[in-house]
DNA sequence: GAGTTTGAAACT
DNA sequence: CAGTTTCAAACTC
């Protein structure tokens, strides 16, 4: 299986959602330097299928068509007070956008000045103004680019308000090695210019300095805090559609802190502002372009409190049905949800993931990768941690990623004032092939993590975190097997197998112990949900109020195997759902954390989050949250009469009652086990001595030649008994009294080593 | 298995 | 924030 590189996996860590980018490769024989900066189409038109796009070279751009005015609007209109979506304080959105879609019915669509083009060397050519130099940054608001040598352009993106590093995004020369990242000292080996494209945001006005180490022209994008950041990236239809398309959306590296800053200018929402003296060197992606049919969408989370997320796309299979992807992405303070959307394969595929129809909208954008297009509508803030997205149909993958944990990365310094949070990050990509992975933390040695309560801010290590593939294509061949998946666990696409999609994901999100976790949802597993447990009660009022009394809610999970009636926990009433989770973390914003975190000193200091209220248990009963855990209670706790302490004699004896018990059940068990194994090993050596001999029973039994000298015996009998002339009764019992003797012969003969001997 | 107890969650 | 109610799990018989 083809997954994030371990490179790539370092520079996506949790803030990359400040600073994500998308590359989106093409094969280089369809690639085309020619930069275009096209009209959106209205987005009633129909999307060309793959086949219906006209040859024509296969362009990359981002749309340019917005002055920077309008994207200051854009931006400043995105802020999460003037939705109702969303309750983040900031979001950062990654848009693709068709180039022939038309401009979106909705008033907001930030938009980028810069368009971009693959050039041949296999780099994304970003707004390839002709000979600009390292100082017109300010050409464009949220773009800044420099000159553009005849060998293409890196393209470089970083976050604004991140004191990170920014991540150059560079597509290989022919030939060079996929997936291999490329470092920058690499990058200096080879003198190109960059195009600095700032995509990031945060609250606090804190412009951040993004450094170029490839020439001394380095260039810094920044926007105000609060500003949706938006890169709307336009691409033609290719002439092949034999060629593959990769895009890859990832995130700058949270870095540990710039060192001079100072050299910022004042930044003005909307505006894009440079800077120079690079201070930290840039990370650069290398986006491996293989002929694989494969695209990637890495996306990476917001640092805090959501994590992660998606991934990779892969793309179409050439002339094949046009399938759709669609992947809105919701990351507000909940959590995040990652929805994928695919299109029946049979039918042409007009992918619009949609919003509730009572959610406002306030931007909507589409994307067109290669031939096909499609069309995305960002919730730039709402209200509710869950993005409410209308499913048409059953053919629709879920993915839904929602607040892991709080804590932060280690080794990820938490900038200051980085608060900000994903508000909504859809997006819909069309494609065939649907290649996910969550190139959240680098790949390094796959570490079993055993699900453990988090408590609220605990540190999360997610350098050794696991990751869980997931279909995102109905794969009905490995659906059985997914919910067994162990965290960790890979899919690799066995071959042949073109069309499998998979979701990789780090385990974290996977286990329950997180709180708000991941639920997945995959179209074909829809007959396996259940119905929900959101109905707190009969009373109209309380309807669909959401509710912790349900584990699955809780958990963060949809109701499968419980007995809930009048279940909402599930896909059919996902706005609902939302509304419930949204109702539970305004009443307890802690409500999805788990309650049970290891303490700071190791897991020996695990303590209930909140601490119990026990009063009439002694919290010496599984009433109790902290005994139930196995847990002392602790200073948090307001229980009355409380016995769970260390010193406690009552404890102690629960304890020790509890160990007795524990080995009675060891022992049991354990005996149970040796006798089942005697048992089976005494059928085992039975069994054959019965059955031997093809038919023929041992030889301690009825032989022939027994079976001959009874009934000779028998006839012998009859015979006298006729002769005598007995009567026919009598004739009968002196057969019968013969053949009994004969049968206890037989059986007094039975275990001897030499054949019985039948004498009458 | 039904009824009771208990404490968290929800509500006021 | 405190008191009350609701709920589901734990517990008892």
């Amino acid at each position: 299986m083809e997954v994030v590189s371990p490179e790539l996996n370092s520079l996506l860590p949790d803030e990359i959602m400040d600073t994500e980018a998308i590359v989106m490769d093409d094969e280089p024989h369809s690639e085309s330097p020619a930069a275009s900066g096209q009209s959106l189409p209205s987005e009633d038109t129909p999307v060309p299928m793959e086949t219906d796009v006209p040859a024509v070279p296969e362009i990359v751009s981002l749309c340019s068509d917005a002055p920077p005015t309008q994207l200051t609007q854009a931006l400043t209109t995105s802020t999460p007070t003037d939705s109702t979506l969303c309750s983040t304080t900031s979001a950062t959105q990654l848009l693709l956008t068709p180039s022939t879609v038309s401009s979106s019915p909705l008033p907001l669509r930030p938009k980028l000045s810069a368009p971009f083009t693959l050039s041949a060397n296999h780099q994304i050519i970003l707004n390839k103004v002709a000979s600009s130099s390292g100082a017109d940054t300010t050409r464009s608001p949220g773009i800044t680019t420099t000159s553009t040598p005849p060998g293409g352009q890196k393209f470089m993106v970083t976050a604004i308000g991140k004191s990170g590093q920014p991540i150059v995004l560079q597509l290989p020369h022919t030939g060079s090695k996929p997936g291999s990242g490329q470092v920058l000292g690499e990058a200096k080996a080879h003198p190109q210019h960059f195009k600095v494209v700032t995509i990031g945001g945060r609250t606090d006005l804190k412009p951040v300095m993004v450094s170029q180490a490839v020439s001394s022209v380095s260039q810094v994008s920044s926007l105000q805090a609060q500003q949706l950041k938006t890169v709307q990236i336009a691409k033609k239809a290719q002439v092949s559609s034999a060629g593959p398309i990769k895009f890859i959306i990832t995130k700058a590296v949270n870095s540990k802190g710039l060192t001079a800053q100072t050299s910022v200018s004042n930044v003005i929402t909307g505006r894009v502002l440079s800077t120079s003296s690079p201070v930290t060197p840039p990370r650069t992606i290398t986006l491996s372009e293989t002929l694989s049919s494969t695209s990637k969408i890495a996306i990476s989370p917001l640092k805090s409190p959501s994590k992660l997320t998606v991934v990779s796309l892969a793309s179409q299979v050439p002339s094949s049905p046009q399938k759709s992807v669609s992947l809105p992405l919701n990351m507000a303070h909940l959590g995040q949800q990652i929805l994928v959307q695919q299109s029946t394969a049979s039918s042409p595929a007009k992918v619009v993931c949609s919003q509730s129809t009572s959610q406002p909208m306030k931007s909507m954008q589409a994307v067109t990768v290669g031939t096909q297009q499609f069309k995305t509508i960002f919730p730039l803030s709402t209200p509710s941690n869950v993005q409410q997205i209308q499913v048409p149909g059953s053919r629709f993958h879920y993915v839904r990623l929602v607040t892991a944990t709080t804590g932060n990365s280690t080794g990820q310094a938490a900038s200051p004032g980085t608060n900000s949070s994903m508000t909504a990050k859809p997006m819909v990509v069309n494609t065939a092939q649907v290649r996910m992975s969550v190139p959240i933390v680098p790949a390094q040695p796959m570490k079993q993590v055993v699900p453990k309560p988090l408590t609220s801010g605990q540190v999360v290590t997610t350098q050794t975190q696991q990751r869980l593939i997931m279909p995102a294509t109905p794969l009905p061949q490995i659906q059985p097997n997914l919910t067994n998946l162990p965290p960790g666990t890979v899919l690799a696409p066995a071959p042949g197998s073109g069309n499998l999609s998979y979701a990789v994901l780090p385990a974290q999100y996977v286990t329950q112990v997180f709180g708000w976790n991941l639920s997945l949802w995959v179209g074909g597993w829809a007959s396996r949900l259940r119905p929900d447990c959101l109905l707190m009660g009969k009373s109209p009022h309380r309807l669909r109020q959401g509710n912790l009394y349900c584990d699955c809610f809780a958990n963060g999970e949809f109701c499968q195997s419980c007995n809930c009636t009048n279940c909402s926990n599930n896909l059919e009433h996902e706005t609902e759902r939302a509304k419930a989770i949204k109702a539970c973390l305004d009443r307890n914003p802690e409500a999805f954390k788990p309650k049970i975190g290891k303490g700071k000193e190791g897991e020996a200091d695990r303590r209930h989050s909140k601490g119990c209220n026990c009063k009439r248990s002694g919290c010496l009963k599984n009433y109790c949250e902290c005994y139930e855990a196995k847990i002392m209670c602790s200073s948090n706790c307001k229980c009355v009469g409380c016995k769970n302490f260390e010193e406690s004699p009552e404890r102690k004896t629960l304890m020790h009652l509890a160990d007795a018990a524990e080995v009675r059940v060891q022992q049991q068990t354990a005996a149970k086990t040796k006798l089942s194994s005697q048992i089976s090993d005494l059928l085992t050596r039975t069994t054959p001595a019965i059955t031997s001999g093809g038919g023929r029973m041992p030889y301690t039994f009825v032989t022939k030649e027994v079976a001959e000298a009874t009934c000779e015996c028998l006839l012998e009998k009859a015979e006298q008994a006729e002769l005598n002339h007995q009567p026919q009764a009598a004739a009968e019992r002196m057969v019968l009294e013969e053949f009994g003797r004969c049968l206890m012969r037989i059986i007094s003969s039975a275990g001897k080593t030499d054949c019985p001997s039948i004498n009458c």
